[in-house]
DNA sequence: ACTACATAGTTTACTAGGTAACTATATTTT
DNA sequence: AAAATATAGTTACCTAGTAAACTATGTAGT
């Protein structure tokens, strides 16, 4: 094969987030959870009352697709939506009371699993990475802001 | 927040991984492929007559979703599938006559969009960088076995 | 030969992401 | 004030992934 899927950092990236995600998603379904409702409860736990919109900023998907996991996720009652301010469109979302407890001990294990996982690096290693990876982003959100302009 | 979200090594290479998709993705829906299915293409031009349990390994998805993809290609006229050995259960997949000239050109783009993506970091880092994955997606995928047997 | 087990591929049900088109409500322009 | 435009959120349709249950076919054990 003339090109190298193997050294192919495109598809390393996204092999290396595939794992992570997989193995993640394994642990948290052991509590009733996926990885994007992991991710919704604990940002919330520290923006309550954020409106869908914005979040879907800080979480970096469409509005569209938050639309649904919230809406599956108050069917499980893990959050309520309430329309409350004079803008009557907006939703702002609330943790439910019952779902409170469990998120301390779900990040817990959250950052247990994460230093589980990069192991194989020593802290150096992980801090270049860290590193490489938040130059790439940078660069690639500027880059695919220019492409949609 | 007492857990940093940007610092996250985790949700960085998620977020990394993920632009590169997007932006791959709306590139290759110009000339009518997901990148999936520019996948499968690029593989098969290599591999062609490989039968789909096979296929699934190398491309590391499941057989079901491999399955759909298939189908779906077969239909568009990408691929077809044929059982012709001695085992009745074995299709064996090759690219249609009218995809082949196409395949060096859509490589030939993904290279350059490769090397777009990657042009902030020298090659230097791009080494480190493709280094610390593959020594992270080894490890990654040995703990993932030992979860599962 | 018959039974049990294994393998190839498909189907179904779920989560999750994208875009596009839509409704309802607000805001801006004229 | 009315018309045009913008925004918040939803719905519908697509791709794509996991998991589990299934069909059809092969293989191995007894």
């Amino acid at each position: 094969m003339t090109e190298n899927f193997e050294e192919n950092i495109g598809f390393l990236i996204n092999d290396v987030a595939r794992f992570l995600r997989v193995s993640y998603d394994r642990k948290m379904a052991t509590i009733g959870l996926t990885r994007s409702q992991w991710l919704v409860l604990s940002y919330l736990y520290f923006n309550e009352g954020i409106n869908q919109s914005e979040f879907a900023l800080i979480l970096d998907i469409e509005k569209a697709p938050l639309s649904r996991l919230l809406y599956r996720m108050e069917m499980k009652g893990f959050i309520n939506r309430k329309s409350e301010g004079e803008d009557r469109r907006i939703k702002n979302i609330y943790l439910s009371d019952s779902i409170k407890p469990f998120i301390i001990s779900m990040r817990d294990q959250a950052a247990i699993y994460r230093k589980e996982s990069f192991s194989i690096l020593d802290i150096k290693e992980q801090k270049i990475l860290r590193d490489l990876l938040q130059k790439l982003k940078k660069d690639l959100s500027t880059k695919v802001l220019d492409n949609i302009k």
